[in-house]
DNA sequence: TTTATATTTCTATATTTCTAGAAATATAGT
DNA sequence: ACTATATTTCTAGAAATATAGAAATATAAA
């Protein structure tokens, strides 16, 4: 993952509403959740939703897939594990013993 | 660290100035960079800069030190690790082997 | 085919953020 | 005191984002 991308995803993650969304979607596992669960689960009107949902989507963060009426939305574990990989080896230092990755230069 | 918190931090890094700033500052070590090298890096204007570097700050992922003329800029690695910590135990699953981290659930 | 449910798209408004020039502040040297 | 350097604060316009109601779409059930 390159910084711009990591950005991306850094920036989608950043909002309250976004990072509540996901942290429900990764305990959700692979299942997933509804998008009407989720809305009934943080109190957010459906379009709100929506719009969160979507961004959350264009970074490759969650997967969405129709089941009938409902639409399953899935967190994708692969983009979160690239991101933690480059915060890890791209903002972290050998300098202190606080970080477990390896040093960045 | 809470979820809060983590939208805090998550949101100042979203930015792709001040992750360029950040990665900066991690590879610079425990001396840190003064906001001048950076804006010779990164070739953006010192108000602008300032701004983002100020947005880093107050999230708690830099400190600034005054020097004589010169402020430098350290990246505070207790946030990143935390931030870390917090996105491995509660945005990670062991549902997959992708993931390092412990279940969420 | 009508009705109900689930979700999105459209639209508008309010708010935040980005950007950068100009002025202000802080420090140091002469 | 004066000048130069380093950085911030002030200010404002432009762009992006958030929010949510209303209308539209998709699917299913009766």
């Amino acid at each position: 993952m390159n910084e711009e991308t990591a950005a991306k995803c850094l920036s989608e993650l950043g909002s309250p509403t976004r990072l509540a969304v996901y942290r429900l979607l990764v305990r959700a596992g692979p299942e997933g959740m509804v998008v009407g669960d989720l809305q009934r689960r943080l109190k957010v009107p459906g379009s709100t939703l929506s719009h969160h949902i979507a961004r959350l989507a264009w970074a490759g963060l969650v997967e969405q897939r129709r089941q009938g009426r409902q639409l399953h939305c899935i967190c994708s574990h692969d983009v979160m594990d690239d991101l933690l990989a480059f915060l890890t080896e791209e903002c972290c230092t050998g300098f202190d013993e606080d970080c477990a990755g390896q040093p960045a230069a």
